[in-house]
DNA sequence: TCTGGGGTCCTAGGACCC
DNA sequence: TCTGGGGTCCTAGGACCC
Protein backbone atom coordinates (compact mmCIF):
# COMPACT_ATOMS: atom_id res chain seq x y z
CA UNK A 1 0.00 0.00 0.00
CA UNK A 2 1.55 3.49 -1.16
CA UNK A 3 1.91 5.81 1.96
CA UNK A 4 0.41 9.34 2.07
CA UNK A 5 3.32 11.62 3.10
CA UNK A 6 3.08 15.39 4.03
CA UNK A 7 6.07 17.84 4.10
CA UNK A 8 5.29 21.09 6.10
CA UNK A 9 8.06 24.06 5.22
CA UNK A 10 7.59 27.19 6.91
CA UNK A 11 8.55 30.28 3.93
CA UNK A 12 11.54 32.01 4.91
CA UNK A 13 11.34 30.57 8.72
CA UNK A 14 13.32 32.83 10.50
CA UNK A 15 12.45 36.15 8.49
CA UNK A 16 8.24 35.68 8.61
CA UNK A 17 8.92 34.64 12.46
CA UNK A 18 10.74 38.12 12.85
CA UNK A 19 8.22 40.04 11.01
CA UNK A 20 5.12 38.80 12.88
CA UNK A 21 6.79 39.17 16.31
CA UNK A 22 7.46 42.35 14.78
CA UNK A 23 4.03 43.25 14.12
CA UNK A 24 2.36 41.81 17.30
CA UNK A 25 4.63 44.30 19.46
CA UNK A 26 3.21 47.46 17.41
CA UNK A 27 5.39 47.60 14.19
CA UNK A 28 3.84 48.89 11.39
CA UNK A 29 6.46 47.76 9.04
CA UNK A 30 6.11 44.02 7.99
CA UNK A 31 9.72 43.06 6.95
CA UNK A 32 8.14 40.59 4.77
CA UNK A 33 7.50 43.00 2.27
CA UNK A 34 11.14 44.67 1.79
CA UNK A 35 14.61 44.30 1.09
CA UNK A 36 15.43 42.56 4.36
CA UNK A 37 17.54 39.59 6.02
CA UNK A 38 18.08 38.25 9.03
CA UNK A 39 21.39 37.83 10.01
CA UNK A 40 24.09 37.34 12.10
CA UNK A 41 26.05 40.12 14.14
CA UNK A 42 28.89 41.37 11.71
CA UNK A 43 30.90 43.42 13.64
CA UNK A 44 31.23 40.13 16.00
CA UNK A 45 32.20 38.32 12.55
CA UNK A 46 29.16 36.58 12.42
CA UNK A 47 27.97 37.87 9.52
CA UNK A 48 25.91 35.43 7.37
CA UNK A 49 22.50 35.40 5.91
CA UNK A 50 20.32 32.82 8.13
CA UNK A 51 17.01 34.31 5.95
CA UNK A 52 15.93 36.28 3.54
CA UNK A 53 12.76 38.08 2.45
CA UNK A 54 10.65 37.76 -1.25
CA UNK A 55 12.58 40.97 -2.56
CA UNK A 56 16.05 39.89 -1.18
CA UNK A 57 16.25 36.51 -3.00
CA UNK A 58 15.15 37.88 -6.08
CA UNK A 59 18.53 40.45 -5.50
CA UNK A 60 19.98 37.20 -5.93
CA UNK A 61 20.83 37.19 -1.81
CA UNK A 62 21.35 33.81 -1.05
CA UNK A 63 20.98 32.11 2.56
CA UNK A 64 24.37 31.34 4.43
CA UNK A 65 26.66 33.50 2.08
CA UNK A 66 27.96 36.56 3.79
CA UNK A 67 25.98 40.01 4.57
CA UNK A 68 29.06 41.82 3.02
CA UNK A 69 28.20 40.24 -0.06
CA UNK A 70 24.31 40.38 0.30
CA UNK A 71 24.95 44.24 0.86
CA UNK A 72 26.70 44.37 -2.52
CA UNK A 73 23.74 43.30 -4.37
CA UNK A 74 21.27 45.26 -2.05
CA UNK A 75 23.09 48.31 -0.72
CA UNK A 76 19.59 49.54 1.21
CA UNK A 77 19.21 45.68 2.72
CA UNK A 78 17.69 45.88 5.98
CA UNK A 79 18.97 43.52 8.38
CA UNK A 80 17.50 41.99 11.71
CA UNK A 81 19.03 40.00 14.45
CA UNK A 82 18.07 36.16 15.42
CA UNK A 83 16.12 35.27 18.48
CA UNK A 84 16.04 31.78 18.60
CA UNK A 85 13.24 32.28 21.53
CA UNK A 86 10.39 33.58 19.00
CA UNK A 87 11.25 30.37 16.39
CA UNK A 88 11.10 28.02 19.04
CA UNK A 89 7.70 29.38 19.94
CA UNK A 90 6.18 29.43 16.27
CA UNK A 91 7.30 26.03 15.64
CA UNK A 92 6.07 24.57 18.93
CA UNK A 93 2.94 26.25 17.71
CA UNK A 94 3.18 24.81 13.72
CA UNK A 95 4.07 21.14 15.50
CA UNK A 96 0.82 21.20 17.84
CA UNK A 97 -1.33 22.03 14.88
CA UNK A 98 -0.14 19.25 12.97
CA UNK A 99 -0.72 16.77 15.67
CA UNK A 100 -3.86 17.45 15.52
CA UNK A 101 -3.87 15.75 11.84
CA UNK A 102 -1.73 12.52 12.77
CA UNK A 103 0.22 11.74 16.07
CA UNK A 104 3.33 10.88 13.64
CA UNK A 105 5.05 14.31 12.88
CA UNK A 106 8.30 14.42 12.35
CA UNK A 107 10.18 17.57 13.83
CA UNK A 108 13.02 17.42 11.07
CA UNK A 109 14.48 20.84 11.97
CA UNK A 110 13.18 23.71 13.41
CA UNK A 111 10.53 24.77 10.36
CA UNK A 112 9.88 21.31 8.59
CA UNK A 113 8.15 18.56 9.60
CA UNK A 114 6.91 15.36 8.29
CA UNK A 115 3.43 14.33 8.71
CA UNK A 116 2.75 10.33 7.65
CA UNK A 117 -1.33 10.54 6.74
CA UNK A 118 -1.43 6.73 6.06
CA UNK A 119 -4.04 5.63 8.18
CA UNK A 120 -5.32 8.98 9.39
CA UNK A 121 -7.16 10.32 6.02
CA UNK A 122 -10.43 8.83 6.84
CA UNK A 123 -12.60 10.33 4.26
CA UNK A 124 -10.90 12.97 3.46
CA UNK A 125 -8.37 13.60 0.90
CA UNK A 126 -4.53 14.01 1.39
CA UNK A 127 -5.04 17.38 -0.31
CA UNK A 128 -7.76 18.15 1.78
CA UNK A 129 -5.65 18.07 4.66
CA UNK A 130 -3.02 19.97 3.14
CA UNK A 131 -5.21 22.87 1.78
CA UNK A 132 -6.64 23.18 5.76
CA UNK A 133 -3.22 22.99 7.35
CA UNK A 134 -2.02 25.68 4.98
CA UNK A 135 -5.05 27.88 5.15
CA UNK A 136 -5.32 27.10 9.27
CA UNK A 137 -1.38 28.09 9.96
CA UNK A 138 -2.04 31.00 7.77
CA UNK A 139 -5.39 32.09 9.75
CA UNK A 140 -4.12 31.38 13.08
CA UNK A 141 -0.35 31.91 13.24
CA UNK A 142 -0.27 34.86 10.12
CA UNK A 143 3.57 33.06 8.40
CA UNK A 144 2.70 30.87 5.45
CA UNK A 145 4.00 27.50 4.56
CA UNK A 146 4.66 24.99 1.19
CA UNK A 147 3.43 21.70 1.40
CA UNK A 148 4.88 18.87 -0.39
CA UNK A 149 2.39 15.74 -1.29
CA UNK A 150 3.91 12.12 -2.11
CA UNK A 151 4.14 8.55 -1.28
CA UNK A 152 8.15 8.62 0.72
CA UNK A 153 9.74 11.54 2.70
CA UNK A 154 12.18 12.44 -0.14
CA UNK A 155 9.76 12.57 -2.62
CA UNK A 156 7.57 15.25 -0.15
CA UNK A 157 10.41 17.25 1.11
CA UNK A 158 11.47 17.66 -2.91
CA UNK A 159 7.57 18.62 -3.95
CA UNK A 160 7.47 21.59 -1.18
CA UNK A 161 10.90 23.13 -2.39
CA UNK A 162 9.17 23.75 -5.89
CA UNK A 163 7.65 27.05 -6.38
CA UNK A 164 6.98 29.34 -3.06
CA UNK A 165 5.72 31.12 -0.91
CA UNK A 166 2.52 29.54 -0.01
CA UNK A 167 1.85 26.67 -2.30
CA UNK A 168 0.92 22.79 -2.03
CA UNK A 169 2.84 20.42 -4.67
CA UNK A 170 2.41 16.76 -5.66
CA UNK A 171 5.50 14.65 -6.62
CA UNK A 172 3.91 11.15 -7.07
CA UNK A 173 5.94 8.53 -9.18
CA UNK A 174 4.49 8.95 -12.23
CA UNK A 175 5.35 13.03 -12.06
CA UNK A 176 9.06 12.03 -11.38
CA UNK A 177 9.99 12.17 -14.95
CA UNK A 178 8.47 16.03 -15.65
CA UNK A 179 8.97 17.17 -12.03
CA UNK A 180 12.04 16.29 -10.45
CA UNK A 181 14.17 14.54 -13.09
CA UNK A 182 14.64 18.09 -15.16
CA UNK A 183 15.82 19.60 -12.34
CA UNK A 184 20.03 20.73 -11.86
CA UNK A 185 21.14 18.09 -9.91
CA UNK A 186 22.67 20.41 -7.33
CA UNK A 187 18.70 19.81 -6.40
CA UNK A 188 18.29 16.88 -5.25
CA UNK A 189 18.47 16.25 -1.17
CA UNK A 190 22.17 15.34 -0.32
CA UNK A 191 24.11 16.66 -3.19
CA UNK A 192 26.30 19.31 -2.26
CA UNK A 193 28.76 22.05 -3.09
CA UNK A 194 31.47 19.28 -3.20
CA UNK A 195 29.59 15.90 -5.24
CA UNK A 196 28.44 18.80 -7.67
CA UNK A 197 31.22 19.15 -9.92
CA UNK A 198 32.22 15.46 -9.45
CA UNK A 199 29.04 14.18 -11.11
CA UNK A 200 29.52 17.13 -13.43
CA UNK A 201 32.50 15.58 -14.46
CA UNK A 202 30.64 12.47 -15.20
CA UNK A 203 28.01 14.43 -17.48
CA UNK A 204 25.83 14.63 -15.34
CA UNK A 205 23.76 17.63 -15.00
CA UNK A 206 20.47 17.15 -13.76
CA UNK A 207 18.67 14.64 -11.53
CA UNK A 208 17.09 12.51 -14.64
CA UNK A 209 20.88 11.81 -15.61
CA UNK A 210 21.81 10.63 -12.34
CA UNK A 211 18.61 8.78 -12.24
CA UNK A 212 19.36 7.39 -15.42
CA UNK A 213 23.53 6.32 -14.54
CA UNK A 214 24.88 2.98 -14.07
CA UNK A 215 24.04 2.56 -10.11
CA UNK A 216 27.15 0.25 -10.03
CA UNK A 217 29.47 2.81 -11.19
CA UNK A 218 28.40 5.24 -8.58
CA UNK A 219 28.55 3.14 -5.76
CA UNK A 220 32.02 2.35 -7.29
CA UNK A 221 32.88 5.67 -7.10
CA UNK A 222 31.02 7.36 -4.01
CA UNK A 223 30.51 4.28 -2.13
CA UNK A 224 27.41 3.98 0.07
CA UNK A 225 26.63 7.60 -0.33
CA UNK A 226 26.57 6.95 -4.23
CA UNK A 227 23.81 4.12 -4.12
CA UNK A 228 21.68 6.56 -1.74
CA UNK A 229 22.11 9.32 -4.16
CA UNK A 230 20.87 7.05 -7.23
CA UNK A 231 17.51 5.89 -4.87
CA UNK A 232 16.92 9.51 -4.01
CA UNK A 233 17.65 10.45 -7.98
CA UNK A 234 15.02 7.81 -8.95
CA UNK A 235 12.47 8.72 -6.06
CA UNK A 236 13.23 5.82 -3.93
CA UNK A 237 13.18 6.42 0.14
CA UNK A 238 11.81 3.73 2.82
CA UNK A 239 12.31 5.60 5.48
CA UNK A 240 9.98 6.14 8.36
CA UNK A 241 8.47 9.07 9.20
CA UNK A 242 9.91 9.69 13.15
CA UNK A 243 6.83 10.66 15.40
CA UNK A 244 9.27 10.10 18.61
CA UNK A 245 11.69 12.60 19.57
CA UNK A 246 15.08 11.30 18.72
CA UNK A 247 17.84 10.95 20.94
CA UNK A 248 20.77 13.79 20.62
CA UNK A 249 23.72 11.54 19.96
CA UNK A 250 26.28 14.88 20.92
CA UNK A 251 25.96 18.08 22.49
CA UNK A 252 28.65 20.55 21.34
CA UNK A 253 29.00 24.08 21.60
CA UNK A 254 30.97 26.58 19.62
CA UNK A 255 32.04 30.09 19.20
CA UNK A 256 33.55 31.98 16.45
CA UNK A 257 35.52 34.74 18.51
CA UNK A 258 34.99 38.31 18.09
CA UNK A 259 38.75 38.05 17.33
CA UNK A 260 41.85 35.61 16.92
CA UNK A 261 43.24 34.45 20.27
CA UNK A 262 46.73 33.24 19.97
CA UNK A 263 46.55 33.20 23.51
CA UNK A 264 46.58 29.16 25.10
CA UNK A 265 45.19 31.01 28.46
CA UNK A 266 43.02 32.65 26.88
CA UNK A 267 41.70 30.48 24.68
CA UNK A 268 41.57 28.13 28.12
CA UNK A 269 38.99 30.24 29.69
CA UNK A 270 37.00 30.40 26.54
CA UNK A 271 37.01 26.52 26.20
CA UNK A 272 36.15 25.99 29.92
CA UNK A 273 32.98 28.82 29.82
CA UNK A 274 32.17 26.40 26.48
CA UNK A 275 32.54 23.05 28.31
CA UNK A 276 30.49 24.11 31.16
CA UNK A 277 27.53 24.98 28.92
CA UNK A 278 27.97 21.76 27.33
CA UNK A 279 28.03 19.83 30.79
CA UNK A 280 25.39 21.77 31.56
CA UNK A 281 22.92 20.30 28.55
CA UNK A 282 24.51 16.46 29.02
CA UNK A 283 22.86 17.13 32.78
CA UNK A 284 19.81 18.25 31.73
CA UNK A 285 19.18 15.54 29.01
CA UNK A 286 20.03 12.88 32.01
CA UNK A 287 23.49 11.73 30.01
CA UNK A 288 26.58 11.21 30.18
CA UNK A 289 29.11 11.19 27.80
CA UNK A 290 32.21 8.96 26.85
CA UNK A 291 33.91 11.21 24.63
CA UNK A 292 34.89 14.83 24.78
CA UNK A 293 36.06 16.56 21.49
CA UNK A 294 38.04 20.02 21.30
CA UNK A 295 37.46 21.75 18.02
CA UNK A 296 39.66 24.43 16.63
CA UNK A 297 39.68 26.89 13.44
CA UNK A 298 42.30 28.72 12.37
CA UNK A 299 42.00 32.40 10.91
CA UNK A 300 43.01 31.23 7.80
CA UNK A 301 39.89 28.80 7.74
CA UNK A 302 41.75 25.68 8.93
CA UNK A 303 39.90 23.46 11.15
CA UNK A 304 41.06 20.37 13.05
CA UNK A 305 40.14 18.69 16.14
CA UNK A 306 41.31 16.09 18.82
CA UNK A 307 39.36 13.91 20.84
CA UNK A 308 39.37 11.43 23.88
CA UNK A 309 37.46 8.50 24.96
CA UNK A 310 37.13 8.64 29.01
CA UNK A 311 37.35 5.45 30.63
CA UNK A 312 33.82 6.17 32.63
CA UNK A 313 31.05 8.55 31.34
CA UNK A 314 30.62 12.04 32.93
CA UNK A 315 28.72 14.97 32.97
CA UNK A 316 30.71 16.91 35.38
CA UNK A 317 31.31 20.91 34.39
CA UNK A 318 34.97 19.79 36.26
CA UNK A 319 36.33 16.89 34.32
CA UNK A 320 34.67 18.10 30.92
CA UNK A 321 36.49 21.41 31.05
CA UNK A 322 39.81 19.45 32.50
CA UNK A 323 40.13 16.97 29.65
CA UNK A 324 38.87 19.85 26.86
CA UNK A 325 41.85 21.68 28.13
CA UNK A 326 44.26 18.59 27.56
CA UNK A 327 43.32 18.20 24.78
CA UNK A 328 43.86 22.05 24.11
CA UNK A 329 47.09 21.82 24.68
CA UNK A 330 48.37 18.74 23.35
CA UNK A 331 46.81 20.35 19.94
CA UNK A 332 47.27 23.43 19.71
CA UNK A 333 49.89 24.59 17.40
CA UNK A 334 50.24 28.11 18.61
CA UNK A 335 48.63 29.54 15.55
CA UNK A 336 45.39 32.77 15.39
CA UNK A 337 42.34 31.14 16.34
CA UNK A 338 39.24 31.75 14.65
CA UNK A 339 36.63 29.49 16.29
CA UNK A 340 36.94 27.21 19.60
CA UNK A 341 34.51 24.45 20.43
CA UNK A 342 33.98 21.79 22.50
CA UNK A 343 31.44 18.92 22.07
CA UNK A 344 30.59 15.47 23.46
CA UNK A 345 29.51 12.40 22.08
CA UNK A 346 29.00 8.87 22.85
CA UNK A 347 26.34 9.61 24.96
CA UNK A 348 24.99 6.78 27.26
CA UNK A 349 22.06 7.81 29.80
CA UNK A 350 22.31 7.59 33.41
CA UNK A 351 20.90 5.45 34.73
CA UNK A 352 23.04 2.19 32.50
CA UNK A 353 25.87 3.52 34.25
CA UNK A 354 27.45 1.29 36.30
CA UNK A 355 28.60 3.83 38.97
CA UNK A 356 32.24 3.88 40.52
CA UNK A 357 31.56 3.76 44.45
CA UNK A 358 33.41 4.89 47.54
CA UNK A 359 34.57 8.37 45.11
CA UNK A 360 33.88 10.91 47.28
CA UNK A 361 35.47 13.65 45.52
CA UNK A 362 33.50 12.78 42.99
CA UNK A 363 30.30 12.73 44.48
CA UNK A 364 30.86 16.08 46.44
CA UNK A 365 31.24 17.37 42.80
CA UNK A 366 28.18 15.79 41.13
CA UNK A 367 26.51 17.68 44.17
CA UNK A 368 27.94 20.89 43.51
CA UNK A 369 27.15 20.99 39.80
CA UNK A 370 23.26 20.11 40.87
CA UNK A 371 22.86 22.48 43.07
CA UNK A 372 24.65 25.11 40.23
CA UNK A 373 22.02 23.31 37.38
CA UNK A 374 19.09 24.70 40.13
CA UNK A 375 20.31 28.00 40.08
CA UNK A 376 20.77 28.60 36.63
CA UNK A 377 17.05 26.94 35.96
CA UNK A 378 15.72 29.51 38.46
CA UNK A 379 17.59 32.46 37.81
CA UNK A 380 19.09 32.31 34.83
CA UNK A 381 22.28 30.35 32.72
CA UNK A 382 24.11 33.21 33.72
CA UNK A 383 23.58 33.48 37.28
CA UNK A 384 26.72 31.10 38.59
CA UNK A 385 29.41 30.83 36.06
CA UNK A 386 33.03 29.08 36.67
CA UNK A 387 35.42 31.12 38.57
CA UNK A 388 37.16 33.18 35.35
CA UNK A 389 34.26 33.96 32.99
CA UNK A 390 32.85 36.57 34.96
CA UNK A 391 35.44 38.93 32.26
CA UNK A 392 34.73 36.66 29.57
CA UNK A 393 30.68 37.69 29.49
CA UNK A 394 32.08 40.99 28.33
CA UNK A 395 33.71 40.16 24.91
CA UNK A 396 31.42 36.81 24.50
CA UNK A 397 27.48 36.03 24.34
CA UNK A 398 26.48 33.07 25.40
CA UNK A 399 22.95 31.19 24.71
C1' DT B 1 35.71 41.13 -0.71
C1' DC B 2 34.00 37.27 3.89
C1' DT B 3 32.91 33.17 5.26
C1' DG B 4 27.46 30.73 12.12
C1' DG B 5 26.36 27.12 15.02
C1' DG B 6 23.83 23.15 15.77
C1' DG B 7 23.88 18.51 14.33
C1' DT B 8 24.33 13.39 11.65
C1' DC B 9 26.67 9.93 9.15
C1' DC B 10 30.56 7.83 6.61
C1' DT B 11 35.42 6.63 5.69
C1' DA B 12 40.18 5.57 6.30
C1' DG B 13 44.13 4.40 8.85
C1' DG B 14 46.48 2.67 12.90
C1' DA B 15 46.57 -0.11 17.17
C1' DC B 16 45.61 -4.21 19.03
C1' DC B 17 43.83 -8.92 19.54
C1' DC B 18 43.21 -13.77 18.24
C1' DT C 1 64.89 -15.61 6.20
C1' DC C 2 59.74 -13.66 5.43
C1' DT C 3 56.27 -12.67 7.52
C1' DG C 4 48.11 -14.19 7.43
C1' DG C 5 43.76 -12.47 7.82
C1' DG C 6 39.87 -10.88 10.22
C1' DG C 7 37.67 -8.23 13.66
C1' DT C 8 37.01 -4.25 16.83
C1' DC C 9 38.06 0.09 18.72
C1' DC C 10 39.72 4.68 18.43
C1' DT C 11 40.84 9.00 16.09
C1' DA C 12 40.68 12.52 12.54
C1' DG C 13 38.61 14.45 8.82
C1' DG C 14 35.08 15.41 5.55
C1' DA C 15 30.48 15.58 3.46
C1' DC C 16 25.88 16.90 4.10
C1' DC C 17 21.64 19.09 6.35
C1' DC C 18 18.93 23.35 8.38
Amino acid sequence: MERQILHVDVNNAFLSWTAISMLKKGSNLDIRTIPAIIGGDESKRRGIVLAKSPIAKELGIKTAEPIYFAKQKCPDLQIFPSDFTIYRHYSNLLYQLLLEYTEKVERFSIDECFLDMTDYLGNRTIFDVAKEISQRVKKEFGFTVNIGIATNKLLAKMASDFQKPDKIHTLFPQEIPTKMWVLPVSELFMVGKKTIPKLERMGIRTIGDLAKQDKTILIHKFGKFGKVMWEYANGIDASEVISQEEEPKGIGNSITLPKDIQNIEELSEVLLALAEQVAFRLRKQNKRAYVVNVQLKTKDFISYSHQKKLEVPTDSTKTIGNVAKALLQESYKGEPIRLIGVRVDNLCSKKEIQLSLFDTNKEKQEKLDQTIDKLKEKYGYNTITIAGKMNLNDRIRFK
